[in-house]
DNA sequence: ATCATTTCTTGACCTACATCAATGCACAGC
DNA sequence: GCTGTGCATTGATGTAGGTCAAGAAATGAT
């Protein structure tokens, strides 16, 4: 049981590295978040005394979340690969995983870029439910989601 | 193990009311939504062949999702239960309940109303972080929560 | 095939929040 | 005690996406 401790402003992860720990704060405060396009912050989770932080991204991918911490604090490492030995344990973390990617999303992509990557990643579902449905997943009206598709469709012309 | 059929349009489970069920889908489709309180719909999931689809809340707590099925549907029906004799599952159960909380925010949600979510479920990180980390957690800009927290100040006069 | 219902599109207009810029404020370092 | 640096506030203006309404297109029921 490793624990460490470490300075406000110390960076414990970032965005883009292989990453296979997690921190649980046994005192002080830890932040993760993400910087998008245009440099901007969007902070996926606050974690305080007793929470365990991490990137729920897989361990063979580089994750997509900067883990800091906001007051001096001391940490416990563990490593994440616990999870790999029971597979109840594996499909929740897959699951977490979705989550997340769809908080950041909802947090820091426009309409546009949330339907590019709905199209990507959920192809079949787009075949099956009316388009009203995916506006609502999306969380944006329907005429809204409309003119996204127009505007997709004119670029590609 | 109970399979059972449903008919396109069909409601599994309604917010409001106590569950205990998991829905993992066999054939067909289901989704899981809430409703605001302008009666619109925010899709919190799809679910097709092999996945798994539930109210994340509390077992003893009245759930947020609708849950219903988008195409007929072939569904095995489990008990959620299950999950409440491993701590480890507990702990990501209940992490999945806040990011589904979240999810359901950032959809449906004005400001001013997350930011009170943030101040009743959070009181002691306010204390704790910058103003503008939690802007960034509520998904808007500094300038904006600094006018949210203006009006809800007047309100309170 | 026909009619009813739901979905999709389009236009005009509106609003919540973003952006930009200026000023005031607080506290950390010297 | 100053002074710099980051944070909060405020005002002016911009914009993505929402709302409302009307018509077109698709889907379903008989």
């Amino acid at each position: 049981m490793k624990s460490i401790t470490v300075k406000k402003g110390q960076i414990l992860q970032r965005s883009g590295e292989l990453n296979t720990k997690a921190f649980t704060v046994e005192s002080g405060l830890l932040r993760s978040y993400t910087i998008d396009h245009k440099g901007k912050e969007h902070i996926y989770m606050f974690a305080s005394e007793n929470w365990i932080i991490a990137d729920n991204c897989e361990v063979t991918v580089p994750c997509d979340l900067f883990i800091d911490a906001i007051e001096d604090s001391i940490i416990i490492v563990t490593e994440k690969d616990v999870i790999k030995q029971n597979s109840e344990l594996k499909t929740l973390f897959n699951r977490l995983a979705v989550l997340q990617q769809r908080i950041i999303m909802l947090m820091s992509y426009s309409a546009v870029k949330r339907y590019e990557h709905f199209l990507q990643t959920y192809p079949d579902i787009i075949q099956r439910v009316p388009q009203k449905m995916v506006a609502s997943y999306l969380g944006i009206t329907p005429e809204a989601l409309s003119r996204v598709r127009k505007e997709l469709s004119i670029r590609r012309v």
